[in-house]
DNA sequence: TTGAAAGCGCTAACAA
DNA sequence: TTGTTAGCGCTTTCAA
């Protein structure tokens, strides 16, 4: 009897008994297509990302992974590789009967994302806003992180001012620009230099290298993400003779895995992985019950983790449990 | 008209065009879950990882995503984390009507593997082979591979051996340590000094520490995959004051991406994603046409890439037209 | 080439 | 609590 597999259904605890060791016997399980014909859920949450090459995707799809299994949903991995068109990429979204669609790829637009959600797939855009969209985001707080980084670097010293991001006009590189440089300029100092990497390693390599040249060179880098920051760290050490921390100060965005790696040790804003993806679950499963707010664009605030890659303040530093240490300015930033 | 969506149906091209037109119009898509009730082909293949942290396998993912989606087939992704036990995993992973499923987490038992295939669906283990299983297998070439290293070190001078191991007991880790031990005594040396690392960042920080810490110091250092090995190179360097590729020698397996870094310049045996990945699909491919073999245990071969972590030897070196230059010993070493 | 009908494995609604 | 039945959206077979 099927009710035995059903959640909410009434069987004697004989019956269910009886049913349970014939299922074993017959190597049987229920069918979780055919019950999905029926319920509507298919259990199955798609996620489209660009690349795993910068960590921060990895260590986010795993957690994603692990969290979504305590809840009884799977991952159904969707590569976009930033150069897919969009067109077969809906298709192939919608073939499979998703419960929701959680989009991280900044190359998916927002077009493509309202396209799902007009089919019926909850949509989450993350790590990538079109304010124009109303399709519900979710990013780390880039402009509190970006005017962040901006105040540690003026509180340490700094006076000019270099930016390395990732493709211009991305969300998440603007925002982080303008506000880190929106700042610098309000203290009085001049619009950081700035260079783009097309998001690669080598990308970010050229990057660091064509702002380190410059006859009027900054003293202080911010890149858009650790992965590029991590370049950026190997120029200027391998290629320029420079010290991180001391002649010259490098700062990354994410807080990927292998930023405290001794030999990196990368001070970097944070995104708060176990927050984001919590919150995360708790939109995606609002969505399940149809109770997502379109107008839900959220903004995790993260943390100005303090290492040894760019020089550290006299004051505002705050050691904390984990080991880590962080940065807060003396007035809050937002 | 559904013969409109199946392949190998007879439809006038007229009423096609009506149908296509009318499907768009009402914004109608094929529910794959239906087509695969009776089809019994779902499209997706599961990807068991136990993690991400050791960045082959979120490189191998991706490839493998990507590969997989030009023929049609996504990856449903199940992180096992090592900690979970088995039992659960397999109605979880029987749930959902795999149409094969890629077991790549070395926490797997064969086990389980062999229950999944019992259910009817392929099962393919990805470097984590049980000898003693009949379930087909794949991995690099650990045997050849830690000969290869261990000749390397030879040519390059070496006289005093280490090893640094994942878990004692796993099989790459055994496969690569026999070998690599067995080459270097066969060629009147010790046997290499080991230490295990639990295949943390944090273990083989401790394990190279033990190594390193000892009073006859092994001057070549050869580390179960690229993970451990970048962890030793910051331990011998920071801690120990040692150039690598002067004063000791360090050695990965996999050739992560981050290896060819320019901090780390890690000489590998590499594991050969685009073959590897190609082999992987080619054996699904076969076992989706229920031709599996279930005597297939394929070992793919790589090649020892030469950079700055361990000494170079005068001869065998073998510059590629990708820039990568390999070494390869004057005799085959199989 | 097309229409009609059976049935894939399940859930949900209705009786009993 | 349990048996029965309709039907989820599709493919496949059989007739037309």
């Amino acid at each position: 009897m099927s009710r035995t597999f059903t959640d909410g259904a009434s069987v004697s605890a004989d019956t269910r008994k009886k049913v349970l060791s014939a299922a074993r016997a017959l190597k049987y399980r229920p069918n979780l297509f055919a019950r999905s014909l029926i319920t509507r859920r298919s259990y199955i949450l798609g996620v489209a990302i660009s690349t795993f090459d910068n960590h921060y995707y990895p260590d986010f799809v795993q957690r994603l992974s692990e969290e979504f299994a305590k809840v009884g949903y799977r991952l159904l991995l969707f590569v976009t590789h930033g150069s897919v068109g969009p067109d077969p990429l809906v298709d192939e979204l919608l073939k499979y009967r998703l419960d929701a669609l959680i989009l991280a790829s900044s190359t998916v637009s927002s077009a493509l994302a309202a396209e799902c959600r007009d089919a019926g797939v909850p949509v989450l855009m993350f790590n990538n806003i079109d304010p124009s969209s109303d399709v519900p985001s979710m990013a780390g707080d880039n402009t509190v992180g970006g005017r962040t980084v901006a105040a540690f670097l003026l509180a340490g010293g700094h006076r000019s001012f270099g930016y390395v991001g990732g493709i211009e006009g991305d969300s998440s590189t603007y925002e982080r620009e303008s506000s880190y440089g929106t700042y610098v300029m309000q203290h009085g100092f001049a619009a950081p230099v700035r260079a783009y990497s097309d998001f690669h390693f080598e990308g970010a390599v050229q990057a660091t290298r064509t702002l380190l040249k410059r006859k009027s060179r900054p003293d202080a880098l911010f890149c858009t993400n650790d992965h590029l920051a991590l370049a950026a760290l190997q120029v200027a050490q391998a290629e320029f003779g420079l010290q991180p921390g001391k002649d010259i100060s490098i700062l990354g965005f994410d807080n990927v895995p292998i930023a405290k790696w001794p030999c990196f040790g990368l001070s970097t804003y944070s995104q708060p992985l176990g927050e984001i993806v919590a919150r995360v679950i708790e939109l995606v499963c609002n969505a399940l019950d149809h109770k997502m707010q379109p107008e839900t664009h959220d903004r995790i605030r993260g943390d100005l983790i303090v290492r040894t890659s760019a020089r550290v303040p006299a004051s505002g530093l705050i050691r904390l449990a984990d080991g880590d240490t962080i940065w807060r300015p003396a007035q809050p930033l937002d």
